[in-house]
DNA sequence: CTTGCATATTAGACCGGCCGGTCATATATT
DNA sequence: AATATATGACCGGCCGGTCTAATATGCAAG
Protein backbone atom coordinates (compact mmCIF):
# COMPACT_ATOMS: atom_id res chain seq x y z
CA UNK A 1 0.00 0.00 0.00
CA UNK A 2 1.45 3.48 -1.20
CA UNK A 3 1.95 6.53 1.51
CA UNK A 4 -0.77 7.97 -0.78
CA UNK A 5 -3.25 5.03 0.01
CA UNK A 6 -2.27 5.03 3.35
CA UNK A 7 -3.17 8.59 3.69
CA UNK A 8 -6.66 8.19 1.60
CA UNK A 9 -7.64 5.37 4.49
CA UNK A 10 -6.68 7.32 7.07
CA UNK A 11 -9.29 10.35 5.66
CA UNK A 12 -11.34 7.55 4.72
CA UNK A 13 -11.88 6.01 8.30
CA UNK A 14 -11.97 9.44 9.98
CA UNK A 15 -14.79 10.41 7.64
CA UNK A 16 -16.69 7.71 8.55
CA UNK A 17 -16.20 7.98 12.06
CA UNK A 18 -17.17 11.99 12.09
CA UNK A 19 -20.36 10.52 9.65
CA UNK A 20 -21.34 8.30 11.53
CA UNK A 21 -22.63 10.12 14.12
CA UNK A 22 -23.00 13.27 12.59
CA UNK A 23 -24.34 12.79 9.11
CA UNK A 24 -23.44 13.79 6.24
CA UNK A 25 -24.65 17.49 6.19
CA UNK A 26 -23.60 17.77 9.50
CA UNK A 27 -20.02 16.67 9.24
CA UNK A 28 -17.81 19.49 7.10
CA UNK A 29 -14.68 19.61 5.35
CA UNK A 30 -13.21 21.33 7.19
CA UNK A 31 -14.24 19.47 10.88
CA UNK A 32 -12.15 16.03 8.58
CA UNK A 33 -10.10 18.04 7.76
CA UNK A 34 -8.86 19.48 11.63
CA UNK A 35 -9.56 16.21 12.63
CA UNK A 36 -6.94 14.32 10.42
CA UNK A 37 -4.67 17.07 10.78
CA UNK A 38 -4.70 18.02 7.16
CA UNK A 39 -5.09 21.35 5.17
CA UNK A 40 -8.20 21.93 2.76
CA UNK A 41 -6.30 21.53 -0.49
CA UNK A 42 -4.99 18.28 0.70
CA UNK A 43 -8.69 16.61 1.18
CA UNK A 44 -9.45 17.49 -2.77
CA UNK A 45 -6.01 16.52 -4.16
CA UNK A 46 -7.35 12.80 -2.78
CA UNK A 47 -11.15 13.14 -3.24
CA UNK A 48 -12.89 14.74 -6.08
CA UNK A 49 -15.58 16.68 -3.79
CA UNK A 50 -17.46 15.74 -0.74
CA UNK A 51 -20.22 13.56 -2.43
CA UNK A 52 -17.06 11.09 -3.65
CA UNK A 53 -15.83 10.74 -0.51
CA UNK A 54 -18.80 9.34 0.62
CA UNK A 55 -18.88 7.12 -1.77
CA UNK A 56 -15.61 6.08 -1.40
CA UNK A 57 -16.15 5.25 2.74
CA UNK A 58 -19.02 3.45 1.35
CA UNK A 59 -16.89 1.35 -0.62
CA UNK A 60 -14.29 0.58 1.55
CA UNK A 61 -16.66 -0.86 4.04
CA UNK A 62 -19.15 -2.01 2.07
CA UNK A 63 -16.36 -4.44 0.55
CA UNK A 64 -14.89 -5.21 4.10
CA UNK A 65 -18.27 -6.44 5.14
CA UNK A 66 -19.73 -8.31 2.19
CA UNK A 67 -16.49 -10.35 2.43
CA UNK A 68 -17.50 -10.89 5.84
CA UNK A 69 -21.15 -12.30 5.49
CA UNK A 70 -19.47 -13.99 2.42
CA UNK A 71 -17.27 -15.59 4.45
CA UNK A 72 -19.46 -16.64 7.06
CA UNK A 73 -22.76 -17.71 5.08
CA UNK A 74 -20.44 -19.94 2.91
CA UNK A 75 -18.36 -21.58 5.58
CA UNK A 76 -19.29 -25.23 4.70
CA UNK A 77 -18.06 -26.54 8.08
CA UNK A 78 -21.40 -25.53 9.60
CA UNK A 79 -25.00 -25.88 8.69
CA UNK A 80 -26.51 -23.38 6.87
CA UNK A 81 -29.21 -21.42 9.43
CA UNK A 82 -26.18 -22.16 11.93
CA UNK A 83 -23.71 -19.74 9.61
CA UNK A 84 -26.34 -17.44 10.03
CA UNK A 85 -26.72 -17.31 13.91
CA UNK A 86 -23.13 -17.56 14.10
CA UNK A 87 -22.73 -14.75 11.87
CA UNK A 88 -24.98 -12.06 13.41
CA UNK A 89 -23.39 -13.53 17.37
CA UNK A 90 -20.16 -12.37 16.02
CA UNK A 91 -21.28 -9.07 14.66
CA UNK A 92 -22.64 -8.64 18.04
CA UNK A 93 -19.50 -9.86 19.95
CA UNK A 94 -17.82 -7.08 17.14
CA UNK A 95 -19.80 -4.18 18.28
CA UNK A 96 -19.02 -4.92 22.33
CA UNK A 97 -15.09 -5.05 21.13
CA UNK A 98 -15.16 -2.38 18.92
CA UNK A 99 -18.45 -0.08 18.37
CA UNK A 100 -16.60 0.87 14.97
CA UNK A 101 -18.08 -1.78 12.83
CA UNK A 102 -21.77 -1.56 12.08
CA UNK A 103 -21.30 -0.52 8.49
CA UNK A 104 -24.37 -2.11 8.07
CA UNK A 105 -26.03 1.36 8.55
CA UNK A 106 -24.05 3.22 7.79
CA UNK A 107 -25.04 3.18 4.18
CA UNK A 108 -28.67 2.86 5.07
CA UNK A 109 -28.50 6.27 6.95
CA UNK A 110 -26.71 7.97 4.26
CA UNK A 111 -29.01 7.01 1.73
CA UNK A 112 -31.90 8.12 3.65
CA UNK A 113 -30.23 11.46 4.35
CA UNK A 114 -28.97 12.12 0.97
CA UNK A 115 -30.13 9.44 -0.86
CA UNK A 116 -32.66 10.97 -2.76
CA UNK A 117 -30.35 13.93 -4.04
CA UNK A 118 -26.89 12.01 -4.50
CA UNK A 119 -28.05 8.87 -6.96
CA UNK A 120 -24.45 7.95 -7.01
CA UNK A 121 -24.61 7.61 -3.15
CA UNK A 122 -28.04 5.56 -3.29
CA UNK A 123 -26.99 3.42 -5.77
CA UNK A 124 -23.70 2.00 -4.17
CA UNK A 125 -25.52 1.61 -0.89
CA UNK A 126 -28.34 0.03 -2.75
CA UNK A 127 -25.70 -2.99 -4.96
CA UNK A 128 -24.48 -3.31 -1.08
CA UNK A 129 -27.80 -4.37 -0.07
CA UNK A 130 -28.79 -6.30 -3.15
CA UNK A 131 -25.76 -7.87 -2.38
CA UNK A 132 -26.46 -8.84 1.10
CA UNK A 133 -29.97 -10.57 -0.17
CA UNK A 134 -28.52 -12.47 -2.14
CA UNK A 135 -25.80 -14.15 0.10
CA UNK A 136 -28.55 -14.62 2.89
CA UNK A 137 -30.80 -16.60 0.22
CA UNK A 138 -28.25 -18.55 -0.97
CA UNK A 139 -27.85 -19.71 2.33
CA UNK A 140 -31.21 -20.27 3.24
CA UNK A 141 -31.93 -22.13 -0.35
CA UNK A 142 -29.55 -24.67 1.19
CA UNK A 143 -30.91 -24.66 4.24
CA UNK A 144 -34.64 -25.15 2.48
CA UNK A 145 -33.10 -28.16 0.23
CA UNK A 146 -32.27 -29.56 3.45
CA UNK A 147 -35.47 -29.29 5.03
CA UNK A 148 -33.63 -27.71 7.87
CA UNK A 149 -36.63 -24.65 7.08
CA UNK A 150 -40.07 -25.28 5.92
CA UNK A 151 -39.62 -26.09 1.58
CA UNK A 152 -42.72 -23.56 1.87
CA UNK A 153 -40.60 -20.60 2.81
CA UNK A 154 -39.90 -18.09 0.76
CA UNK A 155 -36.31 -17.42 1.28
CA UNK A 156 -35.75 -14.61 -0.59
CA UNK A 157 -38.71 -12.21 1.26
CA UNK A 158 -37.26 -14.09 4.76
CA UNK A 159 -33.07 -12.93 3.91
CA UNK A 160 -34.50 -9.18 3.16
CA UNK A 161 -36.71 -9.97 6.89
CA UNK A 162 -34.25 -10.40 8.36
CA UNK A 163 -31.59 -8.07 6.96
CA UNK A 164 -34.85 -5.56 7.90
CA UNK A 165 -34.60 -6.73 11.23
CA UNK A 166 -31.02 -6.49 11.53
CA UNK A 167 -30.96 -2.99 10.50
CA UNK A 168 -33.71 -1.76 12.90
CA UNK A 169 -31.80 -3.10 15.51
CA UNK A 170 -28.44 -1.44 14.44
CA UNK A 171 -30.77 1.99 14.48
CA UNK A 172 -31.10 1.38 18.01
CA UNK A 173 -27.93 1.28 19.17
CA UNK A 174 -26.81 5.58 18.74
CA UNK A 175 -26.34 6.43 22.11
CA UNK A 176 -27.64 3.81 23.89
CA UNK A 177 -24.16 2.65 24.49
CA UNK A 178 -25.22 -0.82 24.53
CA UNK A 179 -25.88 -3.73 22.45
CA UNK A 180 -29.66 -4.91 23.59
CA UNK A 181 -31.06 -3.93 20.36
CA UNK A 182 -28.78 -6.40 19.05
CA UNK A 183 -29.10 -9.20 21.60
CA UNK A 184 -32.64 -9.01 21.06
CA UNK A 185 -32.51 -9.20 17.52
CA UNK A 186 -30.24 -12.26 18.01
CA UNK A 187 -33.01 -13.82 20.16
CA UNK A 188 -35.51 -13.51 18.24
CA UNK A 189 -33.85 -14.64 15.21
CA UNK A 190 -33.02 -18.06 16.60
CA UNK A 191 -36.02 -18.35 18.99
CA UNK A 192 -38.75 -17.05 16.76
CA UNK A 193 -36.97 -16.82 13.12
CA UNK A 194 -35.43 -19.72 12.25
CA UNK A 195 -36.09 -22.05 14.97
CA UNK A 196 -39.74 -22.41 13.66
CA UNK A 197 -39.42 -21.71 9.81
CA UNK B 1 -58.60 25.60 16.26
CA UNK B 2 -57.45 29.47 16.24
CA UNK B 3 -55.69 30.60 12.71
CA UNK B 4 -52.54 30.94 14.76
CA UNK B 5 -52.36 26.94 15.63
CA UNK B 6 -53.56 26.36 11.73
CA UNK B 7 -50.74 28.22 10.29
CA UNK B 8 -48.50 26.35 12.75
CA UNK B 9 -49.81 23.03 11.55
CA UNK B 10 -49.39 23.63 7.54
CA UNK B 11 -45.48 24.96 8.37
CA UNK B 12 -45.53 21.80 10.59
CA UNK B 13 -46.76 19.57 7.87
CA UNK B 14 -44.21 21.65 4.95
CA UNK B 15 -41.09 21.11 7.13
CA UNK B 16 -42.29 17.23 7.84
CA UNK B 17 -42.34 16.59 3.75
CA UNK B 18 -39.48 18.41 3.45
CA UNK B 19 -37.36 17.07 5.91
CA UNK B 20 -38.39 13.47 5.34
CA UNK B 21 -37.06 13.51 2.25
CA UNK B 22 -33.80 15.82 2.51
CA UNK B 23 -33.15 15.59 6.69
CA UNK B 24 -32.50 17.93 8.93
CA UNK B 25 -29.82 19.62 8.26
CA UNK B 26 -30.34 19.40 4.39
CA UNK B 27 -33.99 21.08 4.96
CA UNK B 28 -32.73 25.06 5.50
CA UNK B 29 -35.16 27.62 6.83
CA UNK B 30 -35.30 29.41 3.82
CA UNK B 31 -36.35 26.18 1.59
CA UNK B 32 -38.98 26.07 4.70
CA UNK B 33 -40.48 29.68 4.66
CA UNK B 34 -40.47 29.81 0.70
CA UNK B 35 -42.23 26.83 0.33
CA UNK B 36 -45.22 27.90 3.00
CA UNK B 37 -44.84 31.57 1.33
CA UNK B 38 -43.93 33.18 4.87
CA UNK B 39 -41.33 35.33 5.64
CA UNK B 40 -38.56 34.29 7.58
CA UNK B 41 -39.83 36.23 10.81
CA UNK B 42 -42.70 34.79 11.06
CA UNK B 43 -41.18 31.34 11.71
CA UNK B 44 -39.78 32.54 14.61
CA UNK B 45 -42.71 33.59 15.86
CA UNK B 46 -44.43 30.39 15.81
CA UNK B 47 -41.29 28.43 16.41
CA UNK B 48 -38.86 29.30 19.45
CA UNK B 49 -35.88 27.41 17.01
CA UNK B 50 -34.72 24.50 14.19
CA UNK B 51 -34.43 22.14 17.09
CA UNK B 52 -37.89 23.13 18.51
CA UNK B 53 -39.26 22.79 15.00
CA UNK B 54 -37.95 19.43 14.63
CA UNK B 55 -39.58 18.53 17.94
CA UNK B 56 -42.78 20.27 17.03
CA UNK B 57 -43.14 18.33 14.04
CA UNK B 58 -41.70 14.60 15.74
CA UNK B 59 -44.67 15.25 18.90
CA UNK B 60 -47.35 16.22 16.21
CA UNK B 61 -46.71 13.20 13.73
CA UNK B 62 -45.95 10.52 17.28
CA UNK B 63 -49.39 11.51 18.49
CA UNK B 64 -51.11 10.18 15.33
CA UNK B 65 -48.93 7.35 15.37
CA UNK B 66 -49.46 6.15 18.54
CA UNK B 67 -53.52 6.75 18.58
CA UNK B 68 -53.55 4.84 15.31
CA UNK B 69 -51.73 2.16 17.02
CA UNK B 70 -53.55 2.03 20.38
CA UNK B 71 -56.62 1.89 18.52
CA UNK B 72 -55.26 -1.16 16.38
CA UNK B 73 -53.61 -3.18 19.05
CA UNK B 74 -56.73 -2.97 21.68
CA UNK B 75 -59.34 -3.66 19.52
CA UNK B 76 -61.96 -5.96 21.45
CA UNK B 77 -63.55 -7.42 18.26
CA UNK B 78 -60.44 -9.20 17.13
CA UNK B 79 -58.04 -11.58 18.89
CA UNK B 80 -54.68 -10.31 19.49
CA UNK B 81 -52.43 -11.59 16.85
CA UNK B 82 -55.11 -10.67 13.91
CA UNK B 83 -54.78 -7.12 15.63
CA UNK B 84 -50.81 -6.58 14.82
CA UNK B 85 -51.34 -8.14 11.24
CA UNK B 86 -54.00 -5.54 10.57
CA UNK B 87 -52.71 -2.91 11.90
CA UNK B 88 -49.80 -3.22 9.77
CA UNK B 89 -51.89 -4.52 6.75
CA UNK B 90 -53.59 -0.91 6.95
CA UNK B 91 -50.12 0.85 7.07
CA UNK B 92 -49.24 -1.07 3.67
CA UNK B 93 -52.09 0.36 2.72
CA UNK B 94 -52.20 3.71 4.07
CA UNK B 95 -48.73 4.23 2.39
CA UNK B 96 -50.21 2.91 -1.42
CA UNK B 97 -52.91 5.57 -0.87
CA UNK B 98 -50.79 8.71 0.32
CA UNK B 99 -47.25 8.19 1.18
CA UNK B 100 -47.47 10.65 3.50
CA UNK B 101 -47.97 8.67 6.10
CA UNK B 102 -44.38 7.18 7.89
CA UNK B 103 -44.01 8.78 10.50
CA UNK B 104 -42.66 5.71 12.12
CA UNK B 105 -39.00 6.11 10.33
CA UNK B 106 -39.00 9.71 10.56
CA UNK B 107 -38.52 10.03 13.92
CA UNK B 108 -36.03 7.19 13.88
CA UNK B 109 -34.00 8.94 11.17
CA UNK B 110 -34.21 12.37 12.80
CA UNK B 111 -32.34 10.54 15.56
CA UNK B 112 -29.62 8.83 13.36
CA UNK B 113 -28.88 12.26 11.70
CA UNK B 114 -28.89 14.88 14.77
CA UNK B 115 -29.97 12.71 17.85
CA UNK B 116 -26.69 12.53 18.96
CA UNK B 117 -25.95 16.52 20.12
CA UNK B 118 -29.81 17.30 20.09
CA UNK B 119 -30.80 15.74 22.78
CA UNK B 120 -34.01 16.97 23.26
CA UNK B 121 -35.19 15.29 19.52
CA UNK B 122 -33.24 12.22 20.86
CA UNK B 123 -35.64 12.21 23.85
CA UNK B 124 -38.93 12.74 22.06
CA UNK B 125 -38.34 10.18 19.52
CA UNK B 126 -37.44 7.65 22.08
CA UNK B 127 -40.41 7.65 23.99
CA UNK B 128 -42.28 7.62 21.18
CA UNK B 129 -40.25 4.48 20.78
CA UNK B 130 -41.03 2.97 23.70
CA UNK B 131 -44.41 3.85 23.96
CA UNK B 132 -44.65 1.56 20.34
CA UNK B 133 -43.25 -1.28 21.95
CA UNK B 134 -45.39 -0.90 25.20
CA UNK B 135 -48.43 -1.20 23.20
CA UNK B 136 -47.34 -4.32 20.68
CA UNK B 137 -46.24 -5.83 24.16
CA UNK B 138 -49.48 -5.20 26.34
CA UNK B 139 -51.26 -7.07 22.96
CA UNK B 140 -48.64 -10.17 22.80
CA UNK B 141 -49.03 -10.33 26.70
CA UNK B 142 -52.51 -11.10 25.77
CA UNK B 143 -52.26 -13.42 22.85
CA UNK B 144 -49.36 -15.37 25.22
CA UNK B 145 -52.29 -15.46 28.07
CA UNK B 146 -55.08 -17.05 25.14
CA UNK B 147 -52.39 -19.46 24.25
CA UNK B 148 -52.20 -18.34 20.99
CA UNK B 149 -48.38 -18.11 20.93
CA UNK B 150 -45.99 -20.00 22.34
CA UNK B 151 -45.84 -19.04 26.24
CA UNK B 152 -42.22 -18.98 26.36
CA UNK B 153 -41.84 -16.06 23.87
CA UNK B 154 -40.38 -13.09 25.57
CA UNK B 155 -43.31 -10.71 24.58
CA UNK B 156 -40.98 -7.72 25.13
CA UNK B 157 -38.61 -9.10 23.12
CA UNK B 158 -40.64 -10.35 20.36
CA UNK B 159 -42.26 -6.70 20.31
CA UNK B 160 -39.25 -5.20 19.68
CA UNK B 161 -38.40 -7.61 17.16
CA UNK B 162 -41.54 -6.74 15.04
CA UNK B 163 -40.77 -2.55 15.33
CA UNK B 164 -36.90 -2.95 14.28
CA UNK B 165 -38.51 -5.47 10.78
CA UNK B 166 -41.02 -2.79 10.65
CA UNK B 167 -38.68 -0.15 10.79
CA UNK B 168 -35.96 -2.08 8.67
CA UNK B 169 -38.64 -2.12 5.72
CA UNK B 170 -39.85 1.59 6.19
CA UNK B 171 -36.24 2.54 5.42
CA UNK B 172 -36.10 0.80 2.22
CA UNK B 173 -39.10 2.94 0.57
CA UNK B 174 -37.05 5.52 0.06
CA UNK B 175 -36.89 5.94 -3.47
CA UNK B 176 -37.96 2.74 -4.30
CA UNK B 177 -41.03 4.29 -4.98
CA UNK B 178 -43.33 0.80 -4.31
CA UNK B 179 -44.01 -0.80 -1.36
CA UNK B 180 -42.68 -4.14 -1.79
CA UNK B 181 -40.35 -3.67 1.21
CA UNK B 182 -43.56 -3.16 3.14
CA UNK B 183 -45.38 -6.33 1.77
CA UNK B 184 -42.84 -8.41 2.49
CA UNK B 185 -42.60 -7.45 6.02
CA UNK B 186 -46.02 -8.16 6.57
CA UNK B 187 -45.66 -11.86 4.78
CA UNK B 188 -43.27 -12.53 7.29
CA UNK B 189 -44.47 -11.21 10.22
CA UNK B 190 -47.64 -13.69 9.31
CA UNK B 191 -46.02 -16.44 8.09
CA UNK B 192 -42.52 -16.20 9.98
CA UNK B 193 -43.41 -14.47 12.98
CA UNK B 194 -46.82 -14.80 14.51
CA UNK B 195 -47.93 -17.98 12.92
CA UNK B 196 -44.82 -19.90 14.57
CA UNK B 197 -44.54 -18.05 17.79
C1' DC C 1 -71.16 52.05 14.87
C1' DT C 2 -66.91 54.54 15.35
C1' DT C 3 -62.79 55.55 17.23
C1' DG C 4 -58.39 54.71 19.43
C1' DC C 5 -55.22 51.85 21.38
C1' DA C 6 -52.89 47.44 22.51
C1' DT C 7 -51.66 43.39 20.86
C1' DA C 8 -50.92 39.79 17.29
C1' DT C 9 -48.84 38.99 13.14
C1' DT C 10 -46.28 40.04 8.92
C1' DA C 11 -42.33 41.39 6.70
C1' DG C 12 -37.61 41.13 5.03
C1' DA C 13 -33.02 43.42 5.51
C1' DC C 14 -29.29 42.16 8.02
C1' DC C 15 -25.76 39.55 11.05
C1' DG C 16 -21.59 36.65 11.85
C1' DG C 17 -20.19 32.30 10.72
C1' DC C 18 -19.58 28.23 8.28
C1' DC C 19 -20.26 25.71 4.00
C1' DG C 20 -18.06 23.14 -0.15
C1' DG C 21 -14.73 24.15 -3.34
C1' DT C 22 -10.63 26.65 -5.92
C1' DC C 23 -6.18 28.17 -6.75
C1' DA C 24 -1.53 29.83 -6.84
C1' DT C 25 2.37 28.75 -4.59
C1' DA C 26 5.70 26.15 -1.90
C1' DT C 27 8.06 22.00 -0.92
C1' DA C 28 9.25 16.96 -1.28
C1' DT C 29 10.37 13.26 -4.07
C1' DT C 30 12.11 11.04 -8.11
C1' DA D 1 14.22 19.29 -14.16
C1' DA D 2 9.86 17.28 -13.61
C1' DT D 3 6.43 15.43 -11.11
C1' DA D 4 3.83 14.43 -6.82
C1' DT D 5 2.15 16.29 -2.73
C1' DA D 6 1.36 19.97 0.89
C1' DT D 7 -0.44 24.39 2.18
C1' DG D 8 -3.88 27.71 3.55
C1' DA D 9 -5.80 32.18 1.96
C1' DC D 10 -9.66 33.01 -0.47
C1' DC D 11 -14.37 32.67 -2.96
C1' DG D 12 -19.45 33.21 -3.38
C1' DG D 13 -23.26 31.47 -1.20
C1' DC D 14 -26.14 29.76 2.21
C1' DC D 15 -26.81 28.79 7.12
C1' DG D 16 -29.66 29.68 11.54
C1' DG D 17 -31.09 33.50 13.90
C1' DT D 18 -32.15 38.65 15.17
C1' DC D 19 -34.23 43.01 14.88
C1' DT D 20 -36.92 46.94 13.79
C1' DA D 21 -40.65 48.61 11.35
C1' DA D 22 -45.04 48.04 9.17
C1' DT D 23 -49.62 46.29 9.22
C1' DA D 24 -53.68 43.60 10.60
C1' DT D 25 -56.70 42.43 14.23
C1' DG D 26 -59.43 42.45 18.47
C1' DC D 27 -61.52 45.04 21.92
C1' DA D 28 -63.12 48.85 25.06
C1' DA D 29 -65.06 53.20 25.65
C1' DG D 30 -67.93 56.77 23.85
Amino acid sequence: MTKKELKKLEIIKTGFFLMKSKGYNGTGINEIIHTVGIPKGSFYYYFESKEGFAIEILNYYADRLLQNVADALTDPSQPPLQRILKLYKRQVADYLDNSSFSYGAFGTRLCQEIGSRHTLVKNAAEKVYKDLIGLHNQCLLEASAKGDIGRDIDTAKLSEFIIYSWEGALMRLNGSKNADSLQTFNDMLQDVVLKRA
